[in-house]
DNA sequence: GACTGACGGTATACACCGTAGACTCGTCGG
DNA sequence: CCGACGAGTCTACGGTGTATACCGTCAGTC
C-alpha cells in the first residue's frame, strides 16, 4: 500500500511549528515550511488548500495539547484546570497565539473543551440560560489575558510606567500620578492570572441557583443582581 | 511657508482606513494606500518609516475617535461609557480591530484612556494595590469581547450549534446536548456585552473599601447610552 | 507481462508585496 | 542667479501565495 496522503500532515504541521518557534509567525511561508521537510512549496497544497488552512491546522494541533482534567474533581477544579492548561499551551507557543483570535477556530477539539466547560457550569448549578454567556465570558478572559500577556498589550506599555508618565504634558495624567507607586511595582503575571480566574469563578458561583454551599468566606453583601433581560 | 510634511499624514491614514473598510485589512498595502491618493508607494515612506508604523498610526487614529465621558458623572458611568465607546469604535471599523492585540498599542491616546480608568477606579474606592489589575481585567474583557464578536470567535462556531452537535460521534458532547435549547437560541450581543460589563463593574464595586454606598441603593437597570454624539 | 489510473511531487509562471537607492523636479532663502 | 532642500518618482531586488501543467512511480487489473 502506498503511503497515505494524510500521513504527512502531522509532519508538515511540525515543520510549521518549528519555523514559527525559531523565526516567528510571519516567517511562516509555504516555501519555508516545505523546505524544512525537503519538499516543494506546491507539495503542501496536496494537504492544505491554502496557507490559511494550514495555519488553522497548526492552531488546532496546539489546542490538542491541552490536557483533560482529572476525572472526578469538582466543577471549580475543572474550570481552573482548563484555564491553566490554556495558558500553559500559550506559553509554550507564544508566537502562534495571535491566530486564536484572528481565526474562527472551529475545530473538534474546541468543541470538546467547550463541552467540558458546559458540563462544569451545569454541575455548578448555574441556570442553563446563563451558561452560554458565562462560558464565553470565561473564555474571553482567559484567552484575552494570555494573549495580552504574550503579544505585548501588557508589555512595554505597562512595564515602563515612569517613561510613560513623562511623555505627555506634566499633570495630564492624574490617575497615573496617584498610582505611581503601584504602577512602578513589577507584576507577577502568574498571580494576576490566578486572581482573575478566581474572581471569575466567584462570579460563576454567585450565579448558581440555590447557593448550594454558602460562600465559604464571608463575602460582604453580594446581592445577586437580577440579570439584564435578554430577548429576541 | 512650504507645506509641512506632516500635513499629509491624516490624508494617508484616511486612505488606509478606506482601503481597509472596502477590501479588508490584508488588502492594505503601500501600493493600494498610495494609489488612492494619487501617490507612489515610496512617497509614503516620507511619512511613515514602514508599513508597520503606518498601521500603528491607523490604530491610533481609531482610538482617537473614542469620546471622553461627560464631566461630572459617577465612576460607574465613566467606566460604562468608555466600554461602550470602545465597542462603538470597534463596530465602526471591524476589520482594523485585530491590530489592537497584534500591536503593542502604546500611544498617547491609550495613556489618556487608561488614566480615565484609573481615576474612575480610584473614585470607586478600590484600594490602589488592586487598581492596575482590575484595569487590565476590564480592558481585557472589553477588548476580548469586542474582538471575539468581530473576528468570528463568537461567530460561526457558536451560531450553528445544531451542526456542531452533529459533527463528532453522537453522545460525545453531553454538555452541548443538555444545553441544546439554550445554544439554539440566537444571541443578543448588545445585551451580552452590557451584562458582561455590568457584572465586571459589580466585581469592582465589591472590591471597593468602606462600601461607600451599600449597593442596595436602586441603580437604574439600563445605563442610558451616553448622550454625547460624535461628529467624526 | 503490459496497460491504466491515480497519486505524490515538481517546475514554471504570474501577480503582488515591502522597501532600498538613486533620481527628478519645484520652490525657497540668500 | 544659485545652491540647498524636500516632496515625490522610478527602478529594481528578493520575497510571497498559488494556478497550471507536467512527470515518475506505484496498485490493480486484464
Amino acid at each position: 500500500m502506498r503511503k497515505l496522503k494524510e500521513s504527512r500532515r502531522p509532519e508538515i504541521l511540525d515543520a510549521a511549528l518549528q519555523v514559527v518557534a525559531e523565526r516567528g509567525l510571519e516567517a511562516v511561508s509555504m516555501r519555508s515550511v516545505a523546505q524544512r521537510i525537503g519538499l516543494t512549496p506546491m507539495a503542501l497544497y496536496g494537504y492544505f488548500r491554502s496557507k490559511e488552512e494550514l495555519l488553522d491546522a497548526v492552531l488546532g494541533r496546539l489546542l490538542e495539547e491541552i490536557q483533560p482534567p482529572p476525572p472526578g474533581c469538582g466543577w471549580r477544579s475543572v474550570l481552573v484546570h482548563l484555564s491553566y492548561e490554556v495558558r500553559a499551551v500559550a506559553q509554550r507557543h507564544p508566537s502562534v497565539l495571535p491566530l486564536i483570535l484572528t481565526r474562527p477556530a472551529v475545530s473538534p477539539v474546541v468543541l470538546r473543551v467547550n463541552d467540558l466547560l458546559y458540563q462544569a457550569l451545569l454541575a455548578a448549578g448555574v441556570p442553563p440560560a446563563e451558561i452560554p454567556r458565562l462560558e464565553r465570558l470565561l473564555g474571553t478572559v482567559v484567552i484575552g489575558h494570555v494573549l495580552s500577556e504574550v503579544s505585548g498589550r501588557f508589555g512595554a506599555g505597562t512595564l515602563d510606567p515612569a517613561g510613560r508618565r513623562a511623555q505627555p504634558g506634566a499633570g495630564e495624567l492624574p490617575g497615573h500620578e496617584a498610582l505611581a507607586a503601584e504602577l512602578d511595582r513589577p507584576v507577577d503575571w502568574d498571580a494576576e492570572f490566578r486572581a482573575n480566574v478566581d474572581e471569575l469563578l466567584d462570579l460563576v458561583e454567585r450565579r448558581s441557583v440555590a447557593e448550594r454551599r454558602p460562600l465559604a468566606e464571608p463575602r460582604p453583601l453580594a446581592e445577586p443582581r437580577p440579570l439584564v433581560e435578554r430577548r429576541t
